[in-house]
RNA sequence: CGGGGUGUAGCGCAGCUUGGUAGCGCAACUGGUUUGGGACCAGUGGGCCGCGGGUUCAAAUCCUGCCACCCCGACCA
């Protein structure tokens, strides 16, 4: 392919909505295009990138024995209702409505569309197990699009649907999944991290996040580097830190003014945040029980939301931080100075981390007053007792104990074990072998095709540009003509471009009729692998070699080729 | 959803304070000179100044409503 041929506009200026390296390049390099916020277009070197992901996709599903098919983006409203998510899903459903008014939605997943296949088209125990997928695009309204193709309204994504007879047919699925995407995301060249998720809004029992290592990535990861933990933080297990055995004194009651901050306290106190309790109080919407919640922890750890809605057995819409005033008269919390004693009306979450704090200070219920040495049982109690902690950096492993350690992860495809959670209330179900009929036991698993793309880009660039790594590159060698008004460089550089190509990779001649350093430039900043520069130096004329991309991703068949081809150009002139 | 910021040529920006009918760099087009790291000279084209309303003899500029885009936050006891 001639460059000079092609439809590619790369841009010199950085776009100013652009902050992060992928959305930069890619917009500069002219792979993507913006067309309005969180939605993009696919410009030929873009679009032959994301065909190159899809590839890898296709062949590793198809090993696992999944089968492609394509459904619409355009879903009818009634299969939501069905599911009840039509309400549940929010804002970020896009819906449309028709002609006649009826309402749809451009599909942001498709389990009720799969479970809809399922309970039509699966009747006989003879029919399963089967792994259905699709590569589509799916809609999100996001509230806040962002970073370009991290986080857009529009994507693209491959999610595939397992049905299987019983849970232990499950877990073969969700591991040949969970398989296949290591080697998925290995082939494109990505440093990831398969982490334990919280399984939230899509429900199900297992859940994992393959996170794409990176500093701008959303998900923040727990990890230890003396055994196999690694979780999101929102998931991770904090290990309660074991309190010194202390004689529990009698409680007294403090004036603090101005003390509304657990630093304040501190201060005025002289002493430890680890002595503190701190107390987060919410309003929960449409509860039966209780309308507010007062959650308590040390006053050094942060309160982990996911599981506080977790143990709360709530959905996570439904929380809110609570109005203190509004509050304060039906519980008699007072903002900055609530504690656990005084409280009424409300439901007591502690953290199982108090349990065994001794002589702790609290709030006291009344305005600039704490209470000094409040111990757990003896002077307050939970009406629930969980663990409400997030990890942080050097807290101690739950699995081995030894300092764990923090990073940032894109989070590029998730694996979920759904169970019965969308067949048993769509009706779908299977005869077994007895007759009897049976809920089909579902597992999702979706890959972000577009986000991977940007996560490669976040892993594989340097100043000057994007560096592909050959599984994915646009094309696997440019030829740059130093010259094009010299015909005897013009020559040299068709018949090489046409030895690789006949050598069968994948090769763009930059015939431009421009000078050499607009030619490096771009071929830095569009980043393909392998560079072979047919130029003059010294008076003499010469063929140069070039590698960009990491020298063990290029397969030594290619490698060969290349050198084959440089070889006998070489020959050639000598001749 | 809350806070902040920005909308002027394809891209990056100035002009706005103090109203007088739009400019710079890059890109594009024509001609010439150049040709191993974003060349140079000469010339050319391209604008509902985000949209609507108002003030004024006169609005990119002042007032007002809306829209779009970007960033930050959504952990406070």
């Amino acid at each position: 392919m001639k460059l000079s041929k092609m439809h590619v506009k790369t841009l010199r200026e950085v776009p100013a909505e652009a902050e992060i390296s992928s959305h930069i390049l890619l917009l500069r390099a002219h792979m993507i295009r913006k067309l309005v916020s969180g939605v993009y277009g696919f410009m030929p070197f873009g679009s032959r990138v994301l065909r190159k992901i899809e590839a890898i996709i296709r062949e590793e599903m198809d090993a696992k024995g999944a089968q492609e098919i394509l459904m619409s983006a355009v879903q009818p409203a009634e299969l939501w209702q069905e599911s009840g998510r039509w309400q549940a899903y929010g804002p970020e459903l896009w819906r449309i409505k028709d002609r006649n008014q009826r309402d749809f939605c451009l599909g942001p997943t498709h389990e009720e569309i799969f479970t809809d296949i399922a309970r039509n088209e699966i009747n006989s125990h003879r029919q399963l197990p089967q792994n259905l997928y699709q590569i589509q695009t799916k809609y999100r309204d996001e509230k806040r699009p962002r970073f370009g193709l991290i986080r857009s309204r529009e994507f693209i994504m491959k999610d595939a649907y397992s049905f299987d007879k019983d849970w232990e047919g499950l877990d073969q699925s969700y591991r040949d999944m969970y398989d296949a995407y290591a080697r998925i995301f290995t082939r494109c060249g990505l440093e990831f991290r398969a982490v334990e998720a919280d399984s939230g809004a899509i429900g199900g029992s297992n859940s994992h996040e393959f996170c794409a290592l990176s500093e701008v990535g959303e998900s923040q990861i727990a990890y230890c580097d003396h055994c196999d933990m690694a979780a999101t933080t929102e998931r991770a297990a904090c290990v309660d830190e074991q309190a010194p055995a202390e004689a529990e004194l009698a409680l007294e009651e403090v004036l603090t003014p101005d003390t509304k901050s657990i630093e304040d306290l501190c201060a005025f106190l002289h002493i430890e945040q680890k002595k503190t309790i701190k107390a987060l109080l919410f309003e929960i919407a449409d509860s039966e029980k209780y309308k507010y919640v007062a959650a308590f922890i040390r006053g050094d750890r942060e309160l982990n939301m996911i599981k506080l809605i977790n143990a709360l057995d709530i959905p996570e819409y439904a929380i809110e931080f609570a109005d203190e005033a509004a509050m304060g008269e039906k519980t008699g919390a007072v903002g900055g100075f609530t504690g656990p004693m005084g409280l009424h009306d409300c439901c007591i979450v502690v953290d199982s981390e108090l349990l065994a704090a001794k002589n702790m200070v609290a709030g006291a219920c009344k305005t600039d007053h704490h209470v000094k040495n409040v111990n757990y049982g003896r002077d307050y109690k939970g009406d629930i007792v969980a663990e409400l902690k997030v990890i942080k950096e050097g807290d101690p492993c739950p699995q081995c104990g030894a300092p764990v350690k923090m990073t940032r992860g894109i989070e590029v495809g998730q694996v979920f074990k759904l169970g019965t959670k969308y067949s048993e209330p769509m009706g779908a179900v299977y005869k077994d072998e007895s007759m009897e009929e049976k809920p089909i036991v579902m597992g999702c698993y979706g890959i972000g095709v577009t986000r991977t793309m940007a996560a490669i880009v976040e892993q594989h660039h340097d100043e000057n540009g994007i560096i592909w790594p050959v599984s994915v590159a646009p094309y696997h060698v440019i030829v740059t003509l130093v010259n094009s008004t010299d015909p005897v460089q013009s020559a040299l550089a068709e018949e090489l471009h046409d030895r690789l190509e006949a050598a069968g990779l994948e090769v763009i001649l930059d015939d431009r009729d421009e000078r050499a350093g607009v030619k490096f430039k771009d071929a830095d900043l569009i980043g393909i692998p392998v560079r072979i520069t047919v130029g003059k130096k010294a008076g003499d004329r010469i063929v140069e070699y070039k590698l960009r991309a990491d020298k063990a991703s290029v397969d030594k068949e290619a490698e060969q080729a290349i050198a084959d081809a440089v070889e006998f150009i070489s020959a050639r002139r000598r001749g």
